[in-house]
DNA sequence: TATCGAGTAATTGTATACAATTATACGTTC
DNA sequence: GAACGTATAATTGTATACAATTACTCGATA
């Protein structure tokens, strides 16, 4: 079913270039690496390890995910996302994620309801404890869920890279006390709406729940 | 600028890798490579005449964009596009399109709107002559150029990869004189709602331009 | 006959070698 | 001293070699 999600999380792990990947990406993703640095085969492959061949497999990858970009002949440069990238992202998905919703009404199990109804009850744990580190793992496991609810391999798979490329604003703005609960909050109507099927409620609440996302953003000054 | 987009378009051809790559994307779109069919290294390499390094850098780029699927240790099989997928492309193109002539009315430039209006023109002329190939082609410029004015990157790419995986599906609808017509006339309709900087419009009419094309599909029972 | 298993072949994963291209250093020329 | 050009070094592109894993063949056994 999800296979080929689990694939590029989980078995990438157990080789090398699947190392090599996550590497850069995160990376990248969290700064380490700046934006226009050239990334060398060599030097990236001594630094874990490795020859230049996991290193440039991975680096044809990442210039397709967008992170990289490739000069034939030349060079690889870290990509980067910019202010706008994010503010760009954020806002498809938030069109994306009420999709998402509305087609979950039509595809989610029980089963599935269950465990977006533990994860909530989670966060609300969390959230009040001020386990942040937790806070943001159970948004994702909870944005997860309703990915692969909604039935749709090629939805789930474009909101899940968006999602990830956000992480590192998630984590900032999910570890405010203030916005993680009302995060929580959006997140319980939505639940509520996708279990009674109503499909127009559903979609408005996870559009909604992104613009506020980016409200939020805009008024930390992102 | 759009550096990224010309790249994976242009430059690839002048490698290896990047011939590989489109044989194998174009291959896979066409229908010439079967749901599942395994893709062997060398077998695909001797078809080439090449070796296995590059087309093992095209298959981890194609298994990132979802039309292969590679199982570790074990080979790369080719995923292909059910029609519920397509179904699936067209809604959120539908949602993405709007947003893209939301954002072209603050961004496009009049070289870029000339540039619309030309391809336009040059529509009207190939449509009433029948020259349907020249009309997909045109189809495809037209929506390029207003994924390019919209000013963002990271949409301009998601619609440019989407709008690429139906493409086998266009080539059909647009062979069909009715649908080529109407067609024409919704891009006619958006050209002047972004000239005139109405976001609202705009964005109606590029969804609703997406969802007739739905309609037409279902009616031929694709 | 069906099933299991050892051995072999085929295929992928990684490293290395070589070719082609690009960047750099440095001396020459004006 | 600045600009140019050539030689050298560094880097990427591709091919090949070797290792590890998986698939297959085929005979032995129940």
């Amino acid at each position: 079913m999800s296979d080929a999600k689990l694939q590029n999380d989980k078995d990438d792990k157990y080789s090398l270039r699947g190392r090599v990947f996550n590497h850069i990406r995160e990376g990248i993703l969290s700064g380490r690496y700046e934006e226009n640095e050239e990334l060398k085969e060599n030097t990236i492959g001594a630094e874990l390890g490795v020859s230049r061949t996991p290193v440039r497999e991975a680096l044809r990858q990442l210039e397709l995910e967008g992170l990289v970009s490739i000069i034939p002949n030349k060079g690889a440069y870290v990509t980067g996302i910019s202010e706008k990238d994010i503010h760009d992202i954020y806002t498809i998905r938030s069109y994306l994620e009420g999709l998402c919703a509305r087609w979950a009404c039509e595809h989610v199990t029980d089963e599935q309801l269950d465990a977006i109804e533990e994860v909530i009850y989670l966060s609300e744990f969390h959230t009040s404890k001020g386990h942040f580190e937790q806070v943001v793992e159970l948004d994702s496991k909870f944005h997860k869920l309703i990915y692969s609810a909604c039935g749709s391999k090629i939805l789930e798979h474009e909101l899940s890279v968006f999602h990830h490329y956000v992480e590192r604003v998630r984590k900032i703005t999910l570890s405010m006390e203030e916005r993680a609960k009302r995060s929580t909050a959006e997140h319980t109507a939505i639940l509520n709406a996708i279990r009674s099927r109503d499909k127009e409620l559903a979609e408005k609440l996870a559009h909604e729940h992104i613009i506020r996302t980016i409200e939020n953003i805009e008024k930390l000054g992102l």
